[in-house]
RNA sequence: GGUCCCGUGGUGUAGCGGCCUAACACGCCUCCCUGUCAAGGAGGAGAUCGGCAGUUCGAAUCUGCUCGGGAUCGCCA
């Protein structure tokens, strides 16, 4: 080893011992006659003093040390003069006092600096994802994802899960996402493409009797970037035979619980209460979506009751078609200005309504009750009237100094438009504890969701939940009406995961495909694996796959799972320190029977 | 595919029609300095302002296109 101890480690207890540490030049300090050097790895800063008195030769050495080379040093631990300590680290009220110096290696001035202060561009950071990945905040973070994943074989071994890794190379099994597909060289012509989930071999593994699976498996689907979603992304995939759906929630539930409270500790207040849940309905009727932030309250009321016998014709006209509206208080927000209710109208039209009208209530008001024609502004105020203001801040309890938005449409896109309202709202009126980690289960989703495009039906979640027993009889007859023992994990506004019992009947499975109107040879080519394995004793079963890179960023709280993927890509799909994805050589292509047919490069 | 924000020395920002021969902080280089820890002091190097085209007497600054980054809608069983 080059080293016997760590630069974090070394305290007080150690005065006096003779210790050899490696690591990187954090910071120099040159004095002259006297050089401190603040020496870095993992465990945290150490700082060496070199005095000439003690070695002039390693104080030569230490005068030409720069940032970020890598170097040995061996000395003595001794207590800092008084007056010289630092509380700020963890050696801090010792330091080592060097006896020799080896430069184990030079470094160019780096990019950036390794610091946690500073806030560099993504694309640098990630074209020198070697340093970045230096900085301790980071190194925090991967300590913390090992730790997260370490706690979840721990756990589930201990309630007789087996890890299984399922092949990464398969085959197409188009379900929704774009695949990432792998030219075979064997067989010329043919695909092998990477799963978007181990679904159906999760699912054949509980066929083999494995009973109880988990992999902490890679993930890849070919589609459009976001801060919560990369090109390939890790999954906790789990799956369990003769189970109900309680069992796998009961179980994922502790195990999540868990997690959180053992990295997060006391700032964990869920840790002793069982999470909330809701079902889809609900979620959906209280919150406009099926990923509720259960942080704050602002709950959605529909009030087209009170609006229908207005003269506005924006209300009417979505009236008498069907439509509704709905609305939510923004407490204490009464005061927006012009430039706020616009940002709010704004957010509301790129969410996909057509308009937000809000009331707001004056601050000066006692009681609602007093409510005069003064005390509320509003850009419909003419359509509404005294008493409809009053009756509406009744039916959604809002009290004067606060902000009434209503949205009216078909009741999706007012569900959706107020979700996201109530989404932006809650942070940027501190609505909630930022730290705050708060779970929520949501279940008894509608198997299917009509397409009005496609006028067809498609799976809501996937095509393997099993209908509930109830509902079964509807399958032909209405499908809209069939829900499923499907479910899932929601935290602070995110899904987390989502889990479901699956079919194991084979002719149940087949139905639920003809309902989404696929082929006999394309079920075949699709699902024949699975549908075959099913016809030969498959057990029932149920299981989840849970957002891996969401869940350690969430307990990070980092909003975007680049911070928690150690080679994470742009948000073109581009990594930037490998430039991939790139060319490959015309023997390549040649080998794998494939010539280009490009685009026309665009003229220069 | 759409919308929005951003692109100025190595890093982060300022400048937003002529005061810019581009400013500031950090970093970098040289020298001084025995108790600093975001060390200090003195001096110095380093960007033609993402690219292209246009408007203008004059463009980092305005316009268009384009490239790149980020956020988001679509998409993501």
């Amino acid at each position: 080893m080059y080293k016997n101890k760590n630069c974090g480690e070394p305290n007080s207890s150690h005065i006096g011992s003779k210790i050899t540490v490696a690591g990187w030049v954090n910071r120099r300090r040159d004095h002259g006659n006297l050089i401190f050097i603040d020496l870095r790895d993992k465990t945290g800063i150490l700082q060496v003093v070199f005095n000439p008195e003690v070695s002039s030769k390693a104080h030569d050495t230490a005068s030409n040390l720069r940032s970020e080379w890598v170097v040995q040093i061996t000395g003595d631990i001794v207590k800092r003069i008084s007056g010289a300590e630092n509380q700020s680290i963890s050696t801090g009220s010792i330091e080592l006092q060097a006896n020799e110096i080896n430069i184990l290696n030079k470094s160019e001035t780096p990019p950036f600096e390794i610091s946690d202060e500073i806030d560099v561009d993504d694309q640098t950071r990630l074209a020198y994802r070697f340093i970045d990945l230096r900085r301790p905040k980071m190194q925090k973070l991967f300590a913390l994802r090992h730790k997260v994943t370490k706690l979840i074989w721990n756990y589930l071994s201990d309630k007789d899960f087996t890890h299984i890794e399922t092949p990464i190379l398969l085959k197409s099994t188009p379900e929704g996402a774009r695949d990432y597909v792998v030219p075979s060289r064997i067989h010329a012509g043919k695909f092998y493409a990477l799963p978007q989930s181990p679904q159906q071999l999760k699912q054949i593994l509980m066929v083999s009797g494995v009973d109880r699976y988990f992999q902490i498996a890679r993930c890849f689907r070919d589609e459009d970037l976001r801060a919560d979603r990369q090109p390939e992304h890790t999954q906790l995939d789990l799956e369990m035979s003769f189970v109900h759906q309680d069992d796998v929630m009961f179980l994922v539930e502790g195990l999540y619980k868990d997690i959180t409270s053992q990295i997060l500790g006391d700032k964990y207040k869920q840790s002793d209460t069982d999470f909330i849940r809701l079902s889809y309905q609900d979620s959906m009727d209280r919150f406009g979506t099926d990923k509720p932030d259960l942080r704050f309250g602002m709950e959605l009321i529909t009030v087209s009751e009170i609006l229908k016998n207005t003269e506005s014709n924006v209300f009417n006209n979505v009236l008498n078609q069907g439509g509704v509206i709905r609305g939510i208080v923004a407490p204490k927000a009464g005061n927006y200005d012009r430039k706020k209710t616009d940002e709010l109208i704004d957010l509301a039209k790129s969410s996909g309504a057509s308009g937000l009208v809000y009331v707001a209530l004056d601050d000066n008001l006692d009681s609602i009750k007093n409510l005069t024609d003064h005390n509320y502004k509003s850009p419909l105020k003419k359509f509404l009237s005294t008493s409809i203001v009053k009756e509406l801040s009744e039916k959604m309890s809002a009290k004067p100094g606060d902000l009434i938005l209503l949205a009216a449409d078909k009741e999706n896109k007012v569900n959706t438009v107020l979700s996201n309202i109530r989404n932006f709202l809650g942070e940027k009126l501190n609505l909630y504890d930022e730290e705050e980690i708060m779970f929520a289960w949501v279940y008894d989703f509608p198997l299917f969701e009509w397409d009005e495009d496609m006028k067809k039906w498609e799976p809501a979640h996937h095509v393997f939940s099993s209908p509930k027993k109830e509902h079964l009889g509807y399958l032909e007859s209405n499908p809209g009406k069939v829900h499923a023992d499907l479910f899932d994990l929601v935290c602070n506004g995110m899904e987390m995961g989502s889990g479901s019992i699956r079919i194991h009947d084979p002719s149940i499975q087949k139905k639920v495909f003809n309902i989404i109107g696929y082929k006999e040879d394309e079920i075949n080519d699709r699902f024949g694996q699975l549908i075959k394995s099913f016809s030969y004793g498959a057990p029932p079963h149920g299981g989840m796959g849970l957002g891996l890179d969401r869940f350690v960023a969430t307990l990070a709280g980092e909003k975007a799972i680049r911070e928690v993927i150690a080679f994470p890509k742009t948000q073109s799909a581009q990594d930037p320190l490998f430039d991939s994805p790139n060319k490959i050589s015309d023997d390549q292509l040649e080998e794998l029977f494939i010539s280009l047919d490009l685009p026309d490069e665009p003229q220069v």
